[in-house]
DNA sequence: GCGTGATCATGA
DNA sequence: TCATGATCACGC
């Protein structure tokens, strides 16, 4: 177990100090046991690079380094740098949504400082094999988050007024929703067009690869 | 079921 | 080839 970081410079040296390592070397310090393949791990490159860096570990829907205001984001990278997959933010509120604005949202709070964590991502590299990248510590600039606050407001504009089921990952330029559940059985509550209570698939926020892709390219060193 | 961590797998 | 929609694991 490791102390929270108690700066974001603390937290930036731990996040080099593992760059470059290997996830069997990091597995091997953390006691963790690598996985042949992610299908069934999903989310255990996070947990290995939580823990590296003093994460609080647990499932409350709040930053990851709440004490200094920061969220760790690892990002999957192929050969060539760009991500490989579009990244998960936070769950999509589909009720008690009245009076929420861009300003008060969760996500946005998500976003407002972010440490990316590249990692190697591509699936013939055997886990064990595969090396953390170089961290970048981001806040959106006014421009992207106008794009992003544009978008949010365009899909909680349909969800309150009942069209949740209109929406597609195909909406949103920078910023989109998708289903975020076990499986597509698993339901919620939600306002149908009438603004009456309709169960439907939970949803979650992701930024499209496009929009991370650009954020690697625009602010790595 | 919810929210955390995400990647998988298939159709376009 | 690539993005969408689906899915996996865990703690509670």
């Amino acid at each position: 177990m490791k102390t929270t970081p108690a700066s974001e410079s603390e937290l930036l040296e731990r996040a080099r100090s593992i760059a470059g390592v290997s996830f069997g070397e990091l597995a091997e310090q953390a006691n963790m046991k690598v996985p042949e393949n992610l299908k069934r791990d999903k989310g255990w490159v996070g947990q290995l690079l939580e823990w590296h860096l003093g994460a609080a570990a647990g499932s409350k829907p709040v930053q990851d380094f709440p004490e200094i205001g920061v969220e760790l984001k690892s990002i999957p990278v192929g050969y060539n740098g760009k991500p490989l997959e579009s990244t998960f933010v936070c769950v999509a509120p589909l009720t008690g949504i009245t009076g929420l604005t861009w300003e008060t949202s969760h996500i946005r709070n998500k976003l407002s400082r972010v440490l990316w964590l590249p990692v190697e991502g591509e699936r013939e590299i055997p886990v064990a094999e595969r090396r953390v990248g170089s961290p970048l510590i981001w806040s959106p600039s006014e421009e992207e988050e106008t794009l992003l606050r544009n978008d949010w407001e365009e899909l909680m504009d349909l969800i309150a007024l009942g069209g949740v089921n209109q929406i597609t990952a195909r909406s949103g330029e920078v910023l989109q929703i998708r289903p975020k559940a076990a499986n597509s059985r698993a339901k919620t509550e939600a306002y149908g067009a009438s603004g009456q209570p309709i169960k439907t698939l939970p949803r979650g926020f992701y930024l499209r690869a496009k929009f991370t892709s650009y954020i690697l390219d625009t602010y790595f060193a």
